[in-house]
DNA sequence: CTGGAGGTTCTTTTT
DNA sequence: GAACCTCCAG
């Protein structure tokens, strides 16, 4: 159980009694850790399956995790929770449903769900969508739900009418989820706090079930999540999402659960969604008696790899100083590219991707190709394309995203959940069938007034008054297409046929003019080869169950099983790549205001997040790595002349070796972006902007001559350091500089 | 009620 | 350059 296990980790397989956090560099064989301890928990200290808890963020991860153990132990291990927080939660609402109000068959919304349903309660308020924007509602309700703020608590803090305004949004919303009996993804994790919380009876259940929690990635767990650990574990103490120390009244009836957790402060890259690095770095001040172990010796990846991403991550300020070293040697260099623009760095890639087939035997799968943003993925797939390399995009426009797949998913929600009024309104005119906005409102205005269902409106829909007879018609046609397929026995994927044909949706598609609906038909019968795949695994699964599990897929979860990564280029965000590894890494789009995102640039704390970003990309990488960015990149239609992103200079130019000259595309690096729209900036129309780089000479209408010394920013920030003699430096904006280039 | 024209926003990152 | 909204004619 211990061999092959280096000092540190032997020591937290073993440890025993305290709380026990592992501070896991990236590669350091934090997995294997893991399910070691768990096997080592089973069959040396005696515990029981079941009484293991293992969380994870993706399902993927907690697959791998079970079948690392499966191999350990044997089949022992089926008993042991090991899974999602999110399906975690779901089992243990779905059991305790009732005390909540929802039925244990309730509707799960994901994020466009909750944004759809926003959308109509803002319009319901009669809210401006331009002062009030229903995703940014959206987004905020899901970070107060984050913060465990409640809309009762929200009202009472809210200072500005914006914020009043936002607690009566989430109010009527959060009614209008009740109603649906669905819930958000953020009410899976606060949901099943308020149910430890309301009802001790059920916390204790759980707590002398669980004695061993273990949680992996905790540096991406938010308050509400960190908060659900302390009511798993049973710790009376604990604090607010402002750091207040607060202590519950109740005792720990039961002992107190063994708690593992598993992270890297330097990987911590959710902030945005609410995840807090104060959760991993005061872990030993919330659990007093915490014992830290710290993993540095990575087995993943060469020296050179791990200089690089050592020096980048040093750069940030007040972390705990680490420094992951390797046995591995120093490998090849780090190859850097400067495109002219993005086709030519998609090019790049994809000849280097043959060369190394050709000359290093390294195969495609063993590739992988990493962006910011979703969007920059297009390139790449034009150009694989074009030269017939075997490519996957992870994650993206997600296939359970498509318009057609989330309108059968809906009807099939519809099925399973009546009340589900979100999904019921999606589809009350897919195909077109003659119900319209003006009868929608009409029935909705009805079942308010009668304090029912949407769906009970419609049902009668002839005592609504003002309906054209058109319309009822059309009504009551479409509530017997839905209670016929409600009355049918059908086994999940026949049903789904079954709705596709007497919906007249696949007709619609095969006989439409459209060449895209080609492709929406093969998606729909995708994912009625999943609902039959699904069939075949889970034998007694029910349709709740195949909803589920579809909601609550991640974008990692798509990633190409196996080594070899079934032969195929994969190609995800850098968020997506965390936890995962390849032999030969190609990190793109390396330019400021790309990556370090635009947004990002002003706000030293979110730099401080991209740049643990590209740590996690570096650290991705076993063998080979490859920096590349574009001198010019169109996005939204317009080019962009991007400078290179501050990350490449923090890796030691020794470690670099560059493809092309960089003085070749150095020009671009001053150069003003394009207006998007000709008449915005006003104060440079007309004017010739001078694209600078350090050297050029220059003359200012007031300062005279002089030399371009530094050039910073981006776009319109653009700001040149210029040495006009008689040692007074200047720095300037070059966008509105009076400056003209020799 | 439908569909087309025209305008607008959108891009961080995700369970 | 796509996906979404709004407005208007038929």
């Amino acid at each position: 159980m211990l061999d092959g296990l280096n000092p540190q980790q032997r020591d937290a397989v073993v440890h025993e009694g305290t709380p026990l956090l592992i501070v896991a560099g990236a590669g350091s064989g934090k997995t294997r850790v893991l399910t070691h301890r768990i096997a080592y928990l089973l069959s040396e200290r005696h515990v029981q399956p079941q009484e293991i808890l293992a969380i994870t963020f993706t399902n993927k991860a907690a697959k791998e995790m079970k079948e690392r153990v499966d191999r350990l132990i044997g089949p022992r291990s089926k008993a042991m929770w090991v899974m999602t927080f999110h399906s975690a939660c779901v089992r243990i609402l779905r059991r305790e449903a009732k005390r909540l109000g929802f039925s244990s068959s309730f509707s799960i919304y994901d994020q466009a769900d909750s944004q759809r349903l926003m959308a109509m309660v803002c319009r319901e308020l009669d809210l401006d969508p331009k002062r009030y924007p229903p995703r940014s509602f959206s987004a905020q309700v899901s970070n107060l739900k984050n913060e465990l703020v409640d809309y009762d608590t929200a009202k009472d803090k809210a200072q500005t009418h914006l914020e009043r305004t936002l607690a009566e949004a989430y109010r009527s919303y959060q009614r209008r989820l009740t109603e649906a009996d669905a819930m958000d993804f953020d009410d899976l994790i606060m949901l099943t706090v308020t149910l430890f919380q309301l009802f001790p009876d059920v916390a204790e259940h759980y707590r002398r079930r669980f004695r061993h929690v273990m949680v992996d990635e905790y540096q991406d767990t938010n308050h509400a999540q960190y908060m659900l650990i302390r009511e798993l574990v049973g710790v009376p103490e604990a604090r607010t999402a402002d750091g207040e120390p607060v202590r519950e009244g109740r005792e720990g009836a039961v002992e107190p659960a063994e708690l593992c957790v598993v992270g890297d402060a330097d990987q911590s890259i959710y902030a945005f969604r609410g995840a807090t690095i104060r959760n991993i770095l005061e872990f030993e001040r919330d659990y007093p008696d915490a014992r830290t172990i710290l993993l540095e010796q990575n087995y993943r990846s060469t020296q050179t790899i791990l200089s690089a991403a050592n020096a980048v991550i040093a750069r940030n300020e007040g972390r705990k100083p680490k420094n992951l070293w390797s046995d591995q040697g120093a490998g090849p260099k780090i190859i850097g590219y400067v495109a002219d623009n993005e086709h030519d760095e998609a090019m790049f890639v994809a000849q280097e991707v043959d060369r190394l087939a050709d000359d290093e035997d390294v195969t495609p799968g063993q590739v992988a190709v990493f962006y910011r943003t979703n969007a920059a993925s297009r390139v790449f797939e034009e150009i694989f394309i074009r030269t017939g390399l075997p490519y996957k995009v992870v994650g993206g426009v997600r296939f359970y995203e498509r318009k057609e797949v989330r309108d059968l998913l809906a009807y099939l929600r519809v099925l399973a959940n009546p009340n589900d009024t979100v999904s019921l309104r999606r589809v009350i005119n897919v195909p077109k069938r003659g119900i319209g906005d003006r009868a929608e409102a009409m029935i909705e205005a009805f079942a308010l007034r009668e304090r029912v269902s949407f769906w009970e409106g419609l049902r009668r829909a002839d005592e609504a008054p003002g309906l054209a007879t058109r319309s009822l018609n059309a009504i009551k046609e479409f509530v017997a297409l839905l209670e016929d397929l409600r009355g049918k026995e059908l086994p999940l994927s026949e049903l789904a046929e079954e709705v596709l044909t007497s919906t007249g949706y696949r007709t619609e598609l095969e006989t439409s003019g459209d060449p895209q609906d080609e492709s929406r038909l093969e998606n729909l019968n995708e994912l009625i080869s999943v609902a039959q795949e699904f069939e075949e695994a889970n034998p007694e699964g029910t349709l709740v169950d195949f909803l589920e599990q579809v909601s609550l897929v991640a974008d990692a979860d798509q990633i190409p099983e196996g080594e070899d990564h079934q032969g195929v280029v994969t190609l995800m965000t850098l968020h997506t790549a965390k936890g995962l590894e390849f032999p030969v890494v190609f990190l793109t789009g390396l330019e400021d205001g790309v990556f370090p995102h635009m947004r990002s640039l002003g706000e030293p704390r979110e730099l401080e997040e991209e740049r643990r970003l590209a740590y996690v990309g570096i650290t991705r990488a076993q063998q080979r790595l490859y920096v590349s960015r574009a001198a010019v990149r169109s996005s939204w239609g317009s080019p962009a002349f991007n400078p290179a992103s501050r990350f490449l200079a923090e890796v030691p130019s020794d470690l670099l070796d560059w493809r092309s000259d960089p003085q070749k595309t150095a020009w671009a690096a001053a150069t003003v972006r394009e207006p998007r729209r000709p008449a915005a900036p006003a104060k440079t129309g007309g004017r010739v902007i001078p694209s600078l780089s350090p050297g050029d000479r220059v003359t200012h209408d007031t300062f005279g001559l002089g030399t371009v010394v530094a050039v910073e920013g981006a776009a319109e920030k653009t700001r040149v350091k210029i040495d006009f003699g008689s040692g007074d430096e200047k720095t300037l904006l070059v966008a509105y500089a009076p400056i003209e280039k020799l």
